[in-house]
DNA sequence: ATAATAAATTGACATTTATCAATATATTTT
DNA sequence: AAAATATATTGATAAATGTCAATTTATTAT
């Protein structure tokens, strides 16, 4: 992990601060950050700086104290909560523009998650302690946190029932499915992921993972090269996956 | 479902309309209605009566409009995502004092899950229109409201975790230890809940549920009657809990 | 380039869990 | 109380999934 600006901004000015941590002042979908006056972004980030990670480097680790936010300027990271005898289990995967608190923000202020790097990440961090203050200030502000809230609340929701109620192809579909609609956003897209990372998005061992994939690719569903998959029929998948 | 009122309250008066959401005015652990001043509570609160259920019957149906909270204020209820083809996972029991939303409050507005009564239940309705006008005017509201929020998603990583990792033994002892220690907070605790329910609640078929509680039995662990369980030996549950 | 290391794949097998059917027990209704 | 219904239990079996070991292929370091 190293310190470094980007060598397009000054690094010091207003503008490249706010620009450190989010493209046009909001973060992903939920426009946190975009009802904020500049004092009050200001006030969140006047102390910060840009961090670069190498992927595979731990961003921040599960059972360690919250005390920043981290924000994803740019680049993939993974959302691993650590099981006991080292089941991992991929939660999400984030992208630019995302905003990741680490679970326990407000409540006990530890973080539940382990965030690592997939790709190379740029990214800054946030005091909780200045978020805390914020909240107190600016009521819209609370309430788009909420949002925030629930909205990965209702996510979690969602991956609990596929992990839980569908059988291995099922989970299968839908890892592809999220990676091609949600992350990647191209069709035959190109995984970084390693097949252990995308077996524990599915809740199952690589082998099994890998088996399955096979399946799917001598059903003629998917083509799989050294480096990409290509979903070749996304309705077949879709139909999978709300089989079970 | 029939509308009435506490027959010990004359139901019309300011404070017998709190105290038929709240006792002493506050909900649960999370103490969101507690910071609240009279004419706030009555802002939520003016237009509501009391509802009684009886046992089996729905509170509110997953897949609905999110036009309403729901405000236990005595019996238990469980909370329910209706799978596809009928599989039921019990994601939590609800007891006295507490609120719940349905899930996508604020997102969506529509329910996420099922709520039904387990016993009879006393509870009411608050618009959540009121809810979101309250949220707009009192910040340290919203900010409770946030702490509740982040505090039941991380409820749900743990029920995800306790699901995906751990075997049918690991996931029993959870059952019984949650049931023991957050829902009937006694030893020998009766329970009302079917073999089914329990086994919704553990992520299995209630065959596989009986048969895991049988052995737990045969080893002494527990001591389990017509209609009570009691837990003998809590450290190796703990233990097996651990070990997944 | 070559060696060393890591990741992916395959197969055989064991374990876990669900399914189905049969029976027993409890609960409710008449 | 008897019949009807729902719930609980048991057993036999099949399906789903994990484990372990061996092998291949890719990636990294020398």
């Amino acid at each position: 992990m190293s310190e470094s600006q980007d060598n397009s901004m000054c690094g010091n000015c207003l503008e490249c601060r706010y620009d450190c941590c989010f493209n046009n002042s909001h973060c992903g979908d939920s426009h946190i950050f975009g009802i904020l006056n500049p004092d009050e972004l200001h006030s969140l980030m006047d102390n910060k700086r840009q961090i670069h990670f190498r992927p595979g480097e731990t961003i921040m680790k599960q059972n360690t104290p919250l005390t920043h936010l981290v924000c994803i300027k740019s680049g993939l990271a993974k959302v691993v909560s650590e099981g006991p005898k080292g089941k991992n289990l991929i939660l999400q995967i984030i992208k630019s523009n995302s905003i990741f608190t680490g679970g326990g923000a407000i409540v006990d202020d530890f973080r539940h998650f382990t965030v690592a790097a997939v790709t190379d990440i740029d990214c800054c961090f946030i005091d909780t302690s200045r978020l805390y203050n914020l909240l107190t200030k600016n009521n819209t502000f609370s309430i788009e946190l909420l949002k925030h809230s629930n909205s990965q609340h209702m996510k979690m929701l969602s991956t609990l029932i596929n992990l839980t109620n569908k059988y291995m192809p099922g989970r299968v579909a839908d890892t592809l499915l999220y990676l091609k609609n949600n992350i990647f956003e191209t069709n035959p897209f190109n995984f970084i992921l390693s097949k252990q990372e995308l077996a524990d998005m599915s809740g199952m061992t690589k082998e099994s993972f890998i088996r399955s994939l096979k399946e799917f690719e001598d059903s003629g569903l998917i083509r799989h090269t050294r480096n990409s998959i290509e979903i070749l029929k996304e309705n077949d998948l879709i139909e999978i996956s709300r089989n079970g």
